[in-house]
DNA sequence: AGCACGCCGACT
DNA sequence: GTCGGCGTGCTC
């Protein structure tokens, strides 16, 4: 006899388990049961319940192994087929589960996982017959009406056996309900709910915090555990003794608003963006997929292009996805599309609210919003009808996830526009050397726009050698041009953004006497000291202590405080400018996001004279009053372990370069550097990116890295150091063994595997090794291969392909 | 993951 | 002679 059956997915299945099963549609689900609906299937020897969703139905003979479908989760499919085949692209090309790609397009609002409630069975009375242990589960029970079996497991001993028991005796009944996995983006918060604390019992740390938390009112926990160095057990211990409470917040709320200011002029383009937008019209209309590089110098108007473009598709009643590498800072970009098309805007942006995430998400799914803006996320915008897809300075690492599902948003773009026949356009000043080398050889369109808008000119650049300061006696971190470069922009009002190249800067506390280096005890990294909070912390876990007052290795009462952070050259720069108003950007400093967006304004409307920070000052944000930038540690030497050094220490020249002199005028810009013959920087400073690439791509060839590779990083951690390296060499000899048998076919380089460049985070030791590949369909299968070892506890491999980061 | 099956040591 | 330890294998 034929029977419907569906081929279904499951959510929690790890390894060679995650695969297609078949299950039977009962004939009372046949209506419900549509592809791309979740479902609840018994699973396993156990028939364990598990949330499963739909890929798709067909007629199947009877076969004894099948099961049946027990329910249908969703009244309309959640996935659509795009969707689906997206689901099984991401798992064949990111090594995830086809359940971690569910969950990774969905919004998170829709995610739901099964859960196990208890109820007590009205029907039971003979409460006798229960042992004390179960006397007690049954009342806790019945107490609640409802409780989840995590719950029970938490707060009892045995609960396993015990409710196990207690539903044989018939006395609870239990079900799985699929609940809302809600919470991941919400943070928490503490507040005082007992202003008489002094009654209670408390230890001194606990009388601290708890003053604290009178002094400042609601406060989250992260900025509390910052600023004074407690642990979770305190604030835990707190709450239990309802002096505190806990409870969590959405946080990191982006309001953004439609902007009231309409914009209904023409886009006026140039004679060069006029070329570059007919090309680009051309392929968008072809109605073949299509991927095309811009590759503009910076102020050269790519924004003009896009607006354009997508004001083009908009007319054809084509929907249009718009990425960013992060939202913050492009502000400016949201208001100029909210100005131009109002709500046809949803913005996605993973520090969201899930509540305005669900709504931005179902609002282009009803089509009443056509335009999605974001950051990596928006790839997944629920489009139906894609006209193009724009991703903007497509070589940020920040279109790289750095945790499963290691995707990339240029892959997923790609498959969307190949899907949707549409256009992919990739548009930077500094475009990778991957996408501009396509671009070359024709695998991308290349249009290019080289001059900069208004005809402004670049700015003049200084270099600044800091081997000769040093020697001439200035042990600061600032030199002497740039020094006097800053205070006649002071005398001038007009206003300086310094950037400081983190790497290497970071202050350490050591003693002088016996060598001592004060240094995370989880992670193998030296502690980084906060002036903030006047602690030292571990930027891979976020532990933080007080600083010794003198040395525990040898007692020896001075110790040395080395680098320059932003915090220690803020305080040069005060020392030798008391009068100047100086805002400091960076992680540290914008725990929240608003407090980031409130502080670019800030400068914006000329309350600080000078703005420091890392990276994040570089990008995006056009300030016309700003005609010096500084760059502190312009070395390219401190990416020496990156075969990308020189591409990221150019792109991040050219970008903090180009933020000067947007208005004309006598910009300058000062290099620092430890070594004024790089060739770097008078490349970034005239803003050349042809002979970069040129001089690049020729040692990327000789060494054979990307594009003339593909690296595959696999990765193997653990608590237990040997398993780690012992499972790491594990995975080499079988590729070994493998390659010189039934993969003989496939080429690969393999280094390492050796340990992390920092081996220990979070007490777990990491090795990892590169394999120099092609990564096609061959070489996958084999790496899944490979990596399906019988997985022990406390082990953990993971393979990410063409890392942004090597760790 | 989580459950069953199966083959060895401790205990009634 | 049985109870239960966890090593191994399988899940439509």
């Amino acid at each position: 006899m034929n029977r419907v059956s569906a081929e279904v997915v499951l959510d929690g299945a790890v390894g060679s388990y995650d695969k297609r099963y078949s299950y039977f549609v009962p004939d009372e689900l046949f209506e419900k049961a549509k592809v791309g609906t979740r479902v609840t299937v018994p699973f396993g020897n156990g028939n364990i319940k598990k949330q499963g969703l739909i890929i798709s139905l067909s007629k199947s003979e009877d076969n004894p192994k099948t099961k049946y479908i027990l329910g249908v989760t969703d009244e309309i499919p959640i996935l659509n087929d795009e969707m689906i085949k997206l689901c099984l692209y991401m798992k064949e090309r990111f090594f995830c589960t086809y359940f971690d790609a569910v969950h990774t397009i969905l919004p998170t609002g829709l995610n739901y996982r099964l859960e196990e409630f208890y109820a007590i069975n009205e029907e039971f009375c003979t409460v006798n017959a229960l042992d004390g242990d179960e006397k007690a589960v049954f009342d806790f029970i019945r107490e609640n009406e409802s409780v989840s079996g995590k719950k029970i497991k938490s707060d009892f001993e045995n609960a396993k056996e015990i409710l196990l028991s207690l539903k044989e005796k018939g006395a609870v009944s239990v079900c799985s309900e699929p609940i809302k996995a809600m919470g991941d983006k919400t943070a928490k918060y503490v507040r005082l709910i007992d202003e008489d604390f002094d009654t209670f019992s408390l230890t001194e740390r606990q009388k601290e915090i708890a003053d604290v938390i009178k002094s400042v009112g609601t406060v989250s926990v992260k900025e509390l555990i910052y600023f004074t160095g407690v642990t979770m057990s305190v604030i835990t211990a707190l709450s239990k003794k309802n002096v505190i409470e806990v409870f969590e917040k959405q946080v990191f709320r982006i309001p953004y608003k439609v902007s009231k200011n309409k914009n209904n002029e023409k886009i006026v383009l140039n004679t060069e963006q006029e070329k570059a937008f007919n090309k680009l019209l051309c392929d968008m209309n072809s109605g073949k997929p299509s991927a095309s590089l811009l590759y503009g110098v910076t102020g050269s108007g790519k924004t003009q292009v896009y607006l354009k473009l997508v004001e083009q598709a908009v007319n054809d009643k084509k929907d249009v996805i718009v990425m960013v590498p992060e939202i913050s800072l492009t502000p400016q970009l949201i208001e100029l599309f909210t100005s131009r098309f109002g709500n046809k805007i949803a913005v996605f942006h993973s520090n969201m609210s899930l509540g305005q995430r669900m709504d931005e998400y179902n609002r282009i799914k009803n089509g009443s919003a056509t335009i999605a803006i974001g950051t990596r996320s928006a790839c997944f915008a629920p489009c139906n009808n894609l006209g193009l897809i724009i991703m903007d300075e497509e070589q940020e690492h920040s279109y790289k996830s750095e945790k499963s599902p290691r995707f990339n948003a240029k892959d997923i773009a790609k498959f969307r526009a190949n899907y949707h026949n549409c256009l992919l356009l990739l548009a930077s000043a500094t475009p990778s050397l991957e996408s501009y080398s396509l671009a070359l050889s024709d695998r991308y369109g290349l249009c290019e726009l080289s001059t900069r808008y208004n005809n402004a000119k670049l700015p003049n650049v200084h270099i600044a050698d800091m081997r000769k300061e040093l020697s001439e006696g200035n042990k600061s971190n600032i030199s002497r041009l740039l020094a006097s470069k800053i205070e006649e922009r002071l005398n001038d009002k007009k206003q300086v953004i310094i950037l400081l190249n983190r790497r290497g800067h970071n202050t350490h506390i050591s003693c002088p006497a016996c060598g001592y280096v004060a240094t995370c005890k989880e992670c193998s990294v030296s502690l980084t000291y906060h002036s903030a909070n006047k602690r030292m912390m571990c930027h891979y876990c976020g532990y933080s202590e007080s600083i010794p007052t003198k040395c525990p290795e040898c007692g020896n009462e001075y110790l040395s405080f080395q680098g320059a952070g932003t915090q220690k050259l803020q305080e040069e720069l005060s020392l030798l400018f008391p009068t100047a108003k100086i805002l400091r950007l960076d992680a540290d400093t914008t725990l929240s996001r608003d407090s980031f967006s409130t502080s670019l304004k800030a400068f914006a409307d000329k309350e600080y004279d000078i703005m420091i920070g890392t990276q994040m000052v570089a990008k995006g944000l056009d300030f016309p009053s700003v005609d010096l930038v500084g760059v502190i540690g312009a070395d390219r030497a401190f990416y020496s372990d990156d075969y990308r050094g020189f591409e990221r220490t150019f792109s991040l020249l050219t970008q903090v370069i180009g933020r000067a002199g947007r208005s004309g005028g006598n910009s300058e810009a000062v290099i620092q550097t430890q070594n004024i013959t790089d060739s770097v920087i008078p490349l970034s400073a005239s803003q050349d990116y042809k002979s970069f690439y040129e001089e690049e791509i020729l040692t990327r060839k000789l060494m054979i890295y990307p594009p003339f590779c593909d690296l595959c990083m696999i990765v193997v951690s653990s608590m237990d150091k040997e398993l780690a390296n012992g499972t790491s060499k594990e995975i080499l000899h079988s590729l070994i063994k493998k390659t010189d048998s039934e993969y003989n076919d496939v080429k690969l380089t393999v280094l390492g595997p050796m340990p992390a460049a920092v081996i220990k985070v979070s007490g777990k030791y990491r090795y990892r090794m590169i394999i120099k590949c092609k990564n096609n369909k061959r070489f996958r299968e084999l790496i899944r291969e490979t990596i399906n070892i019988r997985k022990k506890k406390d082990l953990s491999v993971f393979v990410d392909m063409n890392p942004e980061t090597i760790i």
